[in-house]
RNA sequence: GGAGGGGUACCAAAGCGGUCAAAUGGGGCGGGCUGUAAACCCGUUGACUUCGGUCUUCGAAAGUUCGAAUCUUUCCCCCUCCA
């Protein structure tokens, strides 16, 4: 059997539920076909949760089908209740329109297609929400959706059975989800809605609009959900949400997360978020020994993908130079002072207060105590301690540090 | 509309006149072990400090008191049940 959509999909180990998978493989192998995945605005960036979603349209891509990018203008001002305990916040209509404006940027570049067939065509369920009539929309769709099924779903009964509110407006987001499906085989003739486990029950209720107004199929499909060894959530790192902006989460850090995975993760994760051919991959990973040579494998694949070869390459080389060498690598944030300051001398609380590596006095006289603070390599426990030309090495930079992971070298002039 | 319950540090949750900068757990941070992993262990987790202390915090404001997270009043917000 020649490879396929589906059959890469299931692979690499992307799917986990499809209303009708026969069909769907052979429609999908007859002709080209749009499929569709609808993101939330509520972040000016997506993140690595995401990243599933994002793989899957390139995917898509990849067979020459055509993605469809459904960005929630409309439904993230309703909140999705799904796999939430609590109502979320309601978020002004300014912000989404922002939102929805740097991640277009994002996928613009990660979905980029030459040709025609395969571009990604870019839509917001405002357009079509927004002009909904209450009335009309009770009696053409409302009428279709029975609220005795609509209590079965597990977003719904989860907040039921906790005994959470669970808003009318949130109730009826199901509703809209399953509309935007229905307005996208109207007018793209999109036959596929993907998403993330999660979704499932909203895909469903698509699924079924459309063939109870329109009597045609469609169909959904779900990727898995993806927890770590540790059964902890993926994409939370020390210092929040893992962006694939790089202005919210720099490149360097990028890398630096996909090489910190976690030993029993790598394998998968090799296969969700790298784009080598599953042969070659299979046979890369019974090959190599040493598992930190697939780790940095994933993060050089990782990071290429998300900001490009060279990105990828500094990373890997700062890493090198951080981690192996000891020295001072290349990325390292850097940042200039005058050389009046270490003349007189500064304490080194202050310094690294300034340079804003802690966030109040107390925590670096903290992390002090605790052996965390470092000048070029070399822990400090005095807080009293001034910095002062001595300290400054021979190229003229010193190097502070608080912990192992984290460095800024400072450059006198 | 009626009846109750509640708002405490990043989160959850104790405290219910002084010994409270506030138990405990999670998370975070730093250290140790190691492989930039996991697990585990230790320390730490309001700010400033001349390391003696000082200042600000328990939904908001006002009050009682020598003294309030704790008592009173008003206000704001959230939740549950009944209609």
């Amino acid at each position: 059997m020649k490879n396929s959509f589906l059959s890469e999909m299931k692979s690499r180990g992307y799917l986990n539920q499809c209303t009708d998978l026969d069909n769907l493989e052979k429609i999908s192998k007859e002709k080209t076909i749009k499929a569709y995945i609808g993101f939330d605005c509520t972040a000016p960036s997506l993140h690595v949760g995401s990243l599933l979603q994002i793989m899957i349209l390139r995917l898509l891509q990849k067979y020459g089908h055509q993605p469809i990018v459904l960005l929630g203008g409309g439904t993230t001002l309703i909140g999705d209740p799904s796999g939430k305990d609590t109502t979320r916040k309601i978020l002004k209509q300014k912000d989404i329109k922002k939102n929805i404006t740097s991640i277009k940027k994002l996928f613009e570049k990660l979905l980029f297609s030459k040709s025609k067939k395969t571009k990604p065509i870019f839509v917001d369920n405002y357009q079509w929400l927004s002009k909904l009539k209450y009335i009309d929309f009770l009696r053409d769709i409302g009428k279709h959706f029975t609220l005795n099924k609509m209590l079965t779903f597990e977003s719904v009964k989860l907040r039921l059975d906790r005994e959470q509110s669970l808003s009318y407006t949130e109730f009826n987001y199901m509703i809209l989800q399953a509309y935007d499906f229905y307005q996208l085989y109207k007018k793209h003739d999109c036959i596929l809605q993907m998403g993330g486990s999660d979704q499932w029950g909203n895909i469903v209720n698509g699924v079924e609009l459309i063939r109870r107004i329109l009597q045609k199929d469609s169909y959904g499909l779900t990727t898995p959900l993806i927890t770590l060894s540790s059964g902890a959530k993926m994409g939370k790192t020390e210092k929040g949400a893992v962006w694939l902006d790089k202005k919210m989460f720099s490149p360097y850090e990028y890398w630096q997360f996909w090489r910190n995975t976690s030993d029993g993760d790598v394998k998968k994760f090799l296969n969700y978020f790298t784009e080598i051919e599953t042969n070659d991959l299979s046979q890369k990973i019974d090959k190599e020994k040493n598992i930190n040579n697939l780790k940095i494998l994933l993060a050089n694949e990782a990071t290429t993908l998300m900001h490009g070869a060279k990105a990828a390459k500094d990373s890997a080389d700062t890493a090198k130079e951080t981690f192996v060498k000891g020295g001072l690598g290349k990325n390292i944030p850097e940042k200039k002072m005058s050389n009046k300051e270490f003349i007189q001398g500064v304490n080194i609380i202050d310094l690294f207060f300034q340079n804003k590596l802690v966030q109040s006095k107390s925590e670096a006289r903290r992390i002090l105590k605790n052996n965390g603070i470092r000048i070029n390599d070399n822990i400090i426990s005095d807080e009293k301690k001034i910095i002062n030309m001595n300290d400054v090495s021979n190229d003229n930079f010193i190097k502070l540090s608080i912990g192992k992971k984290n460095h800024l070298k400072i450059k006198i002039i």
